[in-house]
DNA sequence: CCACTTGCTTAACATTTATCAACGCTATTT
DNA sequence: AAATAGCGTTGATAAATGTTAAGCAAGTGG
């Protein structure tokens, strides 16, 4: 269960986990199991755990006046689950996460997280990576967002993410481009004519 | 001329620099002018320095197709300046950088920041600081670009950064929030008549 | 096995936003 | 002072995207 965890502490941190850190780690982190449809957090809540995907896949998002959903990021095996604003800030979140699949979750509270970081370099190292892999990432899709089409967001989204598609409806891969799920369905079908 | 960056250092990290680290860094960050029009880099540059706007405006901006510019995200004194994907990746970036305002900047190459980072604490904890306050900052950014209109994006904007509003011209806060001159002089008409 | 939900598509229509063109005002340059 | 460029505005029109409604196929849960 733990396999994957350890895989990512060592592949993103360029480190090797000794076994006392490897032990410390499975008697931190505890096993949690959500069903399809369950809610790891909703509005409101602080986010007061961080959540490592083991198996399954999840989407965060809010919900606007008008009761319209949009899809902020999607989770799955190897990534991170929750608001990452409201975990380090331990505010109220705006958002809803929603496992769209059984899944299997390694979870462990911010101060035991905390305790982590300072004891296992591993851990820290990754932590700094992270941090900068997503500044990156967001970065990217900000310029997206500002300067492609609906069409060409589709596109860079196919080239940047190919499993979304095979692995999220529709519906939802339009939330993420931030358009309807109408909108998404006429560019592909212009794209592939019948 | 080093005050605001020592301040800022300080502030960030809530440590405190010693006269040492102090000369450290006034050895280290060079003093770079720039006048207005000035580009500070261009698209296909590799980002080689981190810099550190101490008086003066920028922005970072690409050109698309159509010959179309989006502005990334503006900076100003107490902000850092550059591509920071290609900074760390050492890839060519997409952007222009260009001075909006005569500008005292302060610069350091990343093998020099590098350094400076494993030898001062407060450096050190400055950049896991804003590391994760950019990831914040940028998400926020997302969920506004995906969820809201043109004209809730305006608002947001109002309120965010209301600075932007006084420093640069409405064809730049324009191009910012991702909409056309004429938009958002016609968004602005319709809150104030007359 | 049936009722129900979910996902995707299509059509007609409405709204938002972009495009193109023109004008006036300021500031800057010559 | 004249010329120029930058900035904001406005109008007419076009393009992109959203809205509402309907229908069908496939999957799901009782």
């Amino acid at each position: 269960m733990f396999e994957l965890l350890f895989q990512y502490f060592e592949q993103k941190s360029g480190l090797t986990l000794s076994t006392t850190e490897k032990e410390l780690i499975e008697s931190t982190f505890k096993l949690k199991r959500l069903r399809k449809k369950q809610y790891f957090q909703q509005e409101g809540d602080i986010c007061k755990h961080m959540c490592f995907i083991v198996r399954g896949a999840a989407r965060m998002y809010s919900v606007d006046d008008k009761g319209h959903e949009h899809i902020i990021r999607f989770g799955m095996e190897g990534w991170w689950l929750g608001d990452y604003e409201s975990y380090m800030l331990q505010t109220p979140t705006r958002f809803h996460v929603e496992m769209l699949e059984n899944s299997d979750l390694l979870i462990v509270p911010k101060e035991h997280m905390e305790r982590l970081i300072e004891t296992v370099p591993a851990i820290a190292a990754t932590i700094k990576v992270i941090d900068k892999q997503s500044a990156i990432a967001t970065q990217q899709r900000i310029h997206a967002a500002i300067s492609l089409s609906a069409e060409e967001r589709y596109d860079s989204l196919v080239k940047t993410y190919p499993a979304f598609l095979q692995r999220f409806p529709q519906t939802m891969i339009a939330s993420y481009l931030g358009i309807t799920p109408e909108t998404l369905s006429r560019l592909r079908n212009k794209k592939t004519p019948h």
